[in-house]
DNA sequence: ATGAAAGCGCTAACAG
DNA sequence: CTGTTAGCGCTTTCAT
């Protein structure tokens, strides 16, 4: 059997011949085997239309028989198609982004792109540190989850020509592309939802990253319109949990003994000033009203059921990959800025 | 001012001239605004040290002028190395397995690397799948996270050559290197426990994926050896959530309403337990005993807190980022496989 | 310390 | 439907 390197180096002694890599099978293996040209190998696998029905299965078999795993990054180089989609979260813990990034996985997965995970951290340096790094992977796609833009990572960001995605807010001016809902607005329909239920004196628990704080002015806003004092705010570092919910709602109704509801920025946080009635003794939602943001797994199912507010997480991740996809493959996105609201979804805990 | 394409085609008229492509900043453009050979500006890049200083300000000049981000696909193909971690997930939902991600991407991102994110599901074809996909990508190192390996995912993973990790479980023969814990100790470790808190009529509500049946395993021979009758064990469909940990322990208790202290196999079943307990206003841990597994954030916050078992999340991700690390860079990993171990975590609810 | 040549493995563009 | 040629942007190897 001929050496597969000999188109290149007929006359190269055997023992210069760079077999060492294992795995280093490609289309020029697959096509000596199956007794084709390269092209024909390669339009087997991407596009097997355009391959006879007979050459088609003697590629497969030779691909088979061979263990032929087509090289992406070759691929990629030459067609400029990464078939790579970045996707920056400020942090997987906390929960929040987890379920957007798993349903945008999944979604981008269904047609074979892959996508690159970066955590940027609550800082802009950081997000500025890390496009930088995942830019030099061409990404075929860049989408940014719930993240705060500096002046330069827009430009940046501008100027790779790359399409993106903003998820997780909503504003008029996007850099490209954006799916998710306005925080303002959500604060302010919490805040109308206490009031209506006859709550007067309400707080906030809340992280202080910028969307917490849309939805604090929101709520604010709503109260002053509602004719009731002014909420009472106590903010914890972002990521939230259960833990500083508890410390948060803690140290407010320490301060304000008279609240009768509070607004939780995160279900985590609202289950913590759940378990802090708990011990308290404090009988919800008699006493005092708690309303949660997210609707996460457990929301339902705790006691007394969260009052909280529900987003379709699984439809950012799905907008958001199906934008990256349509311009990927040339498409034009005529709707570039997808608002899919929320809503709250009362329990008992309101 | 030169076309910057004008070396690769001099005389083609101006109108063909590739220059659709917004950030097609190359090697070339900053060599020649920094009047450098292009081996020099990959040099620069890559290796600073090889480059005299006059020469090495000069060219990163020209980089921040031309805003060139260098082209890792490139990069990648020509030396091999894609600097690109494949890890492989059952599920993101149900957090066990974000605090590993998380640590992994950060301890890879340290050194340039980037984290290829794969969904596999908790199913084997579904691992199969997605790995085929990932190794198309030439990653310079895979993870797998609790996950179920298939005798052809084995042979395919070993062919490929590229260095694998295993983490969350224990076993003597790794596909490479491994870096976890043994459930079936750890199952016996907490049944142990709760024998010595005077309990003896036990159960057990877990998932039904692997690593969850080891446990159990241990619990029960634990348990046998301790002379009490056989746990009662519910199984709920992985991956686990605070719902399925509410339904299942009523489940549970409502067939063995004796029992007096249940192990559960994820702190979000037990903090489901808990919730039961509340509601059914069983006192926690006076009559009955429940141990998580995993010690996640919300653990040691609830009421009562948890008593669970610790697991170092972040060692998981940081040692697989090593293996990886050191693998890559042609070093030899001597101890292929690690134990971290476990502590249970004495806390209220036992 | 710097450069020239070669080519990683694949696909676009154009034949036939 | 199939093949030939060229080259994606970079780094390896070898030279200077």
């Amino acid at each position: 059997m001929r050496d597969r390197f000999s188109c290149h180096a007929p006359t190269l002694p055997a023992t210069k011949q760079p077999r060492s890599k294992s795995l280093a099978v490609t289309v020029h293996d697959v096509a000596r085997v199956a007794g084709v040209s390269i092209i024909t190998v390669s339009r087997a696998v991407t596009n097997p239309d355009r391959v006879s029905a007979p050459t088609l299965d003697r590629v497969r078999e030779a691909i088979a028989r061979t263990g032929y795993v087509p090289n992406l990054i070759a691929g990629g180089l030459r067609s400029r198609r990464s078939k790579l989609v970045a996707a920056v979260v400020p942090s997987l813990t906390g929960g929040v982004f987890t379920e957007t990034i798993e349903s945008l996985t999944l979604a981008l997965g269904a047609h074979d792109y892959h996508v690159l995970l970066g955590q940027a951290g609550f800082t802009q340096a950081g997000e500025d540190k890390l496009l930088d790094a995942l830019l030099g992977r061409r990404p075929d796609g860049i989408v940014l989850t719930g993240v705060m833009h500096s002046h330069e990572g827009r430009t940046r960001l501008l100027a790779s020509g790359i399409p993106v995605v903003e998820t997780w807010d909503l504003t008029s001016t996007p850099i490209d592309m954006i799916v998710g809902f306005s925080h303002e607005r959500l604060g302010f329909d919490v805040a109308d939802f206490l009031l209506s239920r006859g709550r007067k004196k309400l707080g906030i628990v809340s992280g202080d990253d910028d969307r917490a704080r849309q939805r604090n002015e929101g709520f604010c806003r709503a109260a002053a319109r509602g004719g009731v004092r002014t909420p009472q705010i106590e903010l914890v570092h972002s990521p939230t949990t259960h833990e500083k919910g508890r410390a948060g709602f803690a140290a407010l109704l320490d301060k304000h003994p008279d609240l009768d509801g509070v607004f939780c920025g995160s279900d985590a946080l609202a289950m913590g000033a759940l378990t802090e009635c708990l011990v308290r003794s404090i009988p919800v939602p008699e006493d005092i009203s708690i309303v949660g943001h997210g609707d996460v797994n457990f929301a339902a199912s705790l006691h007394p059921p969260l009052t909280t507010v529900r987003i379709d997480y699984d439809r950012i991740g799905r907008t958001a990959a199906q934008f990256i996809i349509d311009r990927a493959e040339g498409r034009t996105v005529d709707n570039r800025i997808v608002d899919i609201g929320y809503s709250i979804v009362s329990r008992g805990s309101a």
